[in-house]
DNA sequence: TTGATATTGAGACACAGTATCAATATCAAG
DNA sequence: CTTGATATTGATACTGTGTCTCAATATCAA
């Protein structure tokens, strides 16, 4: 399913409303390629005619994070970043100390060891998040 | 060393001095069992005869902190946590949605896959933090 | 004792996000 | 189409968490 039937089916299942403000936002963000946070997000929404309040923006981004349309992650200052990607697979990031920049892996071994040590503890893994800092190859 | 060593040696090289705020936080902090964060170390520090502003409470868990003589955490939610530790290792998080509980852990393998991964990416590591979400059996 | 400088407290400020609430948009039912 | 219930919005106040500023003070070496 795609993100526009995403967003509709779980606003059919929640009973809410169809409105211009998450049609434009769902727009916008499909285009965004890579990360992007709030702030950012309500600049360009409100850069050329569309027009979306500060409050509904952050509204409609926990809405669609909750969708599933978009992916939150919390990075290492309390940073929130989110990523458009209905169909992205699960990964974790490295980020650089030196220049911000953020990069996705995904490691098959990692993920078989948290599972491992959360049945060790009988503690029932609902999401995680692994956050590598360091410095990058371009900024050694 | 003890973390009054580690204060001491860490104020000595950087030139800073010794002051009965940073003493004061010292002993409270090396009473604590388990995490803190700074708004509770505050009224913590405030309840009694002691006080210490909101300022220097925050500066000084940061001198901590750079000192070793505590770790920081950064949770889900931008949750700022920190526990006094000089001669803990390195562990990472379980943190239980439902009550909020916080278990430690630490698995080699993770910690090895993680190395491996960075080496393939040439990125080198100065730390990480892994957080995994989840109910702890208690409320299962 | 004195002078240089690190530290403090008080409060202003910054930033990200949330709560409030009246006005408005949506939508199903009639 | 009209109506009514209710979800949504925008404006703005507010909150939490932490930082900055700066004058007053404490520390420490000479
Ligand atoms: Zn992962
Ligand atoms: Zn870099
Ligand atoms: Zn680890
Ligand atoms: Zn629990």
């Amino acid at each position: 399913m795609d993100s526009s039937g995403m967003l509709k089916s779980y606003i059919e299942k929640k009973g809410l409303k169809k409105t211009s403000e998450r049609a434009v936002m769902l727009e916008i963000i499909k285009k965004i390629p890579g990360h992007f946070d709030a702030e950012g997000l309500l600049s360009q929404v409100n850069r050329n005619n569309t027009k979306v309040s500060r409050a509904s923006v952050y509204r409609t981004i926990k809405l669609f994070a909750e969708a599933g349309i978009i992916k939150e992650s919390l990075l290492r200052g309390g940073r929130k970043v989110y990523e458009y990607g209905p169909e992205k697979t699960h990964h974790d990031h490295m980020i650089c100390v030196k220049c911000g920049k953020l990069f996705e892996f995904s490691d098959p071994m990692i993920e078989k060891h948290q599972e491992e040590i959360c049945r060790k503890h009988r503690f029932q893994m609902t999401g995680h998040k692994l956050e590598i800092q360091g410095i990058c190859n371009s900024c050694k």
